[in-house]
DNA sequence: CGTTTGGCGGTGGTCAGACCACTGGGTAGC
DNA sequence: GCTACCCAGTGGTCTGACCACCGCCAAACG
């Protein structure tokens, strides 16, 4: 009764964990190949493959056929497409509302900006830079949005936390169908771009003051004045 | 170049993603069997088999072998289980620093409080019983430890984002084993739960009280102290 | 007539084998 | 020395088979 009797994949995966935990493997190594990890374990392939792919949705290994070093399954750290993939499907699952999706960006965003005013000297390299570009009037509403999502992914790459870094992203792709919905839809584009644009350059300015608690204040309203703006049909 | 081959399996995930969105699947619906399918989306039952394995794993979907209702692939939402494991898994693959995990739960949870404590009337019922519950001087560290996950979730739950809650569980979940192995290196627990227990009835008290950015530096400084406890050898 | 029991069909779980597509490197030919 | 070709290794996929499990129903039994 308490033990259950392992299903296949299970194995592969735990293994590849322990494995990863233990130091045995690390970012950049190798898998073995799929038919070696299935005789090894005492798993058929199709089991080593059902392990393999959800480690490769999750973000963990790239596989590439061929021979070579770009070949075979390889470690990789890229969590956002993971974290993207489950919050998306979770989302379409109805597991999650889009309110909560936005409110959970509001907490995380607010959290990266405080972080930043507080902190030394931040470095907002990337950030002025996709500041600068976004001042282009010329952009295109999906070019502009494109850039959006590339400054608000610069800010918290400058608070240095991976995690957030890639629960920011994740939330952001996992609701990207309605922000897209939802821009063709606004009347005076112009008009709200415009206020994006000066609320960023004020969110920038008060981290660079180190006000933190208006730095939170000002990106919850522009976060949730954004949301809003693309969720109502009338600008 | 553009158009990628689509692996069959990606077809197998994004047709079930499409049929979510489009509400054709719901929450509690029945997929079609592993080999229905396969010959309706025209690939082989293998490549069905690693797309629904992906979405087992990230909390989507519940199998089940046999006849009946219980039987076959069932559309459930439970993020938290998803949620763990990718994280858990990318911080085995050093791609998230343990920091930076408790630096976002902090972040989460702060927001948490903080919205509990602006909220008119929260429904702390369940918080209540756990904080109850935990004041229990007999409790082994073990289950001290399991009630103090309970709690935490509680309060994320009260706030009514499932979001937050998914991710704060899975942060937990992914660093759990962090803290089991630091807990039997406390040479103090009774004072170190005393401490936590003060902590926990402080915090919920500062959300009664409605003080919004008390409750969030309370738990700032109980989360920090709490792994700080954990991490280090010395008391 | 009620109860028990056995088989049957459908489902996921797993494996083995085969074949294809792709890539890199080595080798034969120029 | 250079080029073109072939080969081995790898993932990607399909097919077919078998097993374990479970609900349902009919046949056998009391």
């Amino acid at each position: 009764m308490t033990d259950a009797p392992a299903k296949a994949w299970r194995i592969v995966l735990d293994r590849i964990e322990s494995d990863l935990m233990s130091g045995e493997l690390g970012p950049g190594d190798r898998l073995p190949p799929e038919r070696e990890l299935a005789t090894t374990l005492g798993v058929g392939r199709s089991s080593v493959r059902e392990a393999l792919r959800v480690l490769e949705v999750m973000g963990l290994i790239r596989t590439g056929t061929g021979s070579g070093p770009t070949a075979g399954a390889i470690i990789i750290g890229t969590p956002s497409g993971g974290m993207s993939a489950l919050l998306r499907l979770q989302l379409a699952a109805q597991s999650f509302a889009v309110e909560d999706v936005v409110q959970t960006r509001i907490a995380l965003e607010s959290a990266v900006v405080a972080d930043l005013a507080a902190a030394e000297s931040p470095d907002l390299v990337d950030v002025q830079r996709v500041l600068g570009a976004m001042d282009d009037p010329s952009l295109s509403p999906a070019e502009f949005v494109a850039f959006d999502a590339q400054l608000h992914l610069a800010l918290a790459e400058a608070a240095g936390n991976g995690v957030t870094v890639a629960m920011m992203g994740g939330l952001r792709d996992a609701i990207e169908g309605y922000v897209a919905r939802g821009i063709r839809r606004i009347a005076d584009w112009d008009d709200a771009a415009a206020r994006l644009r000066h609320e960023h350059h004020r969110i920038v300015e008060l981290i660079g003051e180190g006000e933190a608690d208006g730095a939170r204040a000002a990106v919850t309203d522009h976060i949730r004045g954004y949301y809003a703006t693309v969720t109502s049909p009338t600008e």
